[in-house]
DNA sequence: ATCGTTTGCGAAAACGATTTCCGAGTTCAG
DNA sequence: CTGAACTCGGAAATCGTTTTCGCAAACGAT
């Protein structure tokens, strides 16, 4: 591999000047500069990235933490994030933790040897060593989709109250008000901000949310499916559902058909997220939108701006949703004399 | 942050000795070495990445090149290649090229310039220059999922004739004998593959696979529903359909609803590929898996080969597949004398 | 005319590891 | 007892950049 050293000779300067050019950090000359420009191409010259970044104590990377890759709720994250990353000359790399606080913290240390620029975590852990390891360094990093309780984390998140008030009032609006919600795990705070615009909206519309109308969920399809058992056994006669992700939504609807039931006929439901899943099934998930493109921008642009301001930041941004009306919300059907619900084989 | 001299010095030996210790290089007697080890831990010594492999000529970096990080189909890829490599002791750095010969050819260079220790192709197209940026260096590759056409590439990839004979076997078992085939891109080498060993697997049953029962699509959602629009215009009475992929065996099942039909009742479908989404759209679907975790695996494993056996391989491996059966075939229906047929909006 | 300041460039010192070379002491076979 | 081989470890070169320092020439303002 031809260095730069070949460059400087062919050209006929010193490896300052070589450098000055490629970086454009020092006033050079036309004629040198085009001296050197020449030669680059001449002989092919790729600038070694190890070498500057040794040097410059930048290693020209991000890292991304991911719980799960093939999670359908991260990969749109993944798939902006690199984009976002690779226009800002940098490079993307990688990690799995599998939820697992070691792996994590193994991924980090990879991570800081190798000089990254900043990391971008999708939902870390309360109580994660990785932030801890991270604060010893000048590294910086931000928090997507999940705010930590500890206010002093840079975060971005979608607007998780918002959210849920959306879903509610198109529940509401289509004259739905016995709702039902299967949320996330609880003791993450962005489920209880859902929740709570969730509720808020039913009660300015004079409804409430009983217990026992709330389920709780891990945010997985096998949630979904297993609520509908649930549902079936207490028959709480509720005519609507808010699923707090995509994949629990579409756990309900995937349930439900497994019971000879129907959506939105026999109980509309709705997500968050708007993963593309959303349009593969039948009938199609009206869903809440999480601003995947636009958070994982905000995450990088917020790692880039720490790293020019040179101190630590700890901004929250917090990116508005909206709502994605499709298939699988619709007005409450009438419960008795409807020809239909007599061959259904069970309902809820 | 603590380099080796420190450590050395903290253990009163020389930086060599540090190095010994740390990559096992070099017999190093045992209280020395102990020494070191204690230096290590008690400074909180991270070895850099960046400098070992500047000057070692290797990056502990495997970089990965894909078409869309986004894409169902791929997700696993991503996942247990990530997987994979960080059991070698490597990191991932990945690279969306949206099937962009430019963005590819520019993430390849940026690889290059990483001192990379090899590259993992998903997909790439015959006609890329990054294959030929690559042959001028020594970095080793491996081309995932897509036999090229020229011999000389490293690649791993599914049994793609034996694909295709299960999906004819399996719905020749069922009773069906009017089968339709939805290829993907047929100037993609693995899609005629599949359709071999499928119209191979139809003659010796007897059947035939005429031309206007083949479609072709491009291996995506909408391909599979714009395929029904196709197949309720020219009715061409088939009872089943195979799909080279589960995305448009997944869209066919979806343009069926649309349209009042139902699967297995009115056509039973089958893909390949058996991505997550498969258990979650309902008829679930029954597929031709993809042994992804496998594929990943051999794909690092030859990177890893190739790279101590210091000089390039040409392999080509090949990796079993098995039909999962699920609830998107059965046998035809009656045609006539079905009630539930009468009652169709539309038929095929 | 003089004194700063800017422009343009080279020499050389980092950056933090690996690797080569070499030398001193031990072990062991013949 | 001797030479070869092995064990152990230090000094120094090296990887390919960036960055600091210094110097000379040109420029602009007083």
């Amino acid at each position: 591999m031809a260095s730069m050293k070949d460059v400087a000779e062919m050209a006929g300067v010193s490896i300052s000047t070589v450098s000055r050019v490629i970086n454009d950090t020092h006033p050079v000359d036309g004629k040198t500069r085009r001296a050197v420009e020449d030669a680059i191409r001449m002989i092919n010259y790729r600038p070694n990235l190890l070498a500057a970044g040794l040097r410059s104590k930048s290693g020209n990377l991000i890292g991304l933490a991911v719980p799960d890759i093939a999670h359908h709720s991260f990969e749109e994250f993944i798939k902006y994030t690199e984009q976002s990353v690779r226009e800002h000359k940098h490079g993307l790399i990688i990690g799995d933790t599998h939820s697992d606080p070691d792996a994590e913290a193994e991924f980090i240390d990879h991570l800081i040897r190798r000089n990254v620029d900043g990391i971008i975590f999708i939902r870390v852990s309360d109580q994660s060593r990785a932030l801890d390891m991270l604060n010893e360094t000048s590294i910086p990093y931000v928090v997507l989709d999940r705010a930590l309780e500890s206010g002093t984390v840079p975060t971005v998140t979608m607007d998780n109250f918002t959210a849920g008030r959306l879903a509610a009032e198109h529940l509401l609006g289509l004259g739905h008000s016995r709702i039902a919600c299967l949320t996330g795990p609880l003791d993450v705070a962005l489920c209880r901000e859902r929740l709570n615009g969730f509720t808020q909206a039913l009660s300015h519309a004079g409804h409430r949310l009983p217990d026992q109308w709330i389920f709780e969920g891990d945010f997985r399809f096998e949630s979904g499916v297993r609520t509908v058992e649930l549902l079936l056994k207490s028959k709480p006669r509720i005519t609507a559902l808010w699923a707090q992700n995509d994949l629990m939504a579409i756990g309900i609807i995937g349930g439900m058909i497994d019971h000879g039931l129907a959506v939105p006929r026999d109980m509309s439901v709705a997500g968050v997220d708007d993963i593309v899943t959303c349009r593969m099934v039948r009938p199609q998930l009206t869903t809440v939108s999480q601003p995947f493109e636009a958070m994982s921008r905000a995450a990088v642009q917020l790692l880039m701006r720490e790293r020019s301001a040179g101190k630590r930041l700890t901004e929250r941004i917090v990116i508005p949703t909206e709502l994605v009306v499709r298939q699988s919300t619709a007005p409450p059907a009438e419960r008795t004399g409807s020809p239909q619900l007599k061959t259904k084989k069970e309902s809820l």
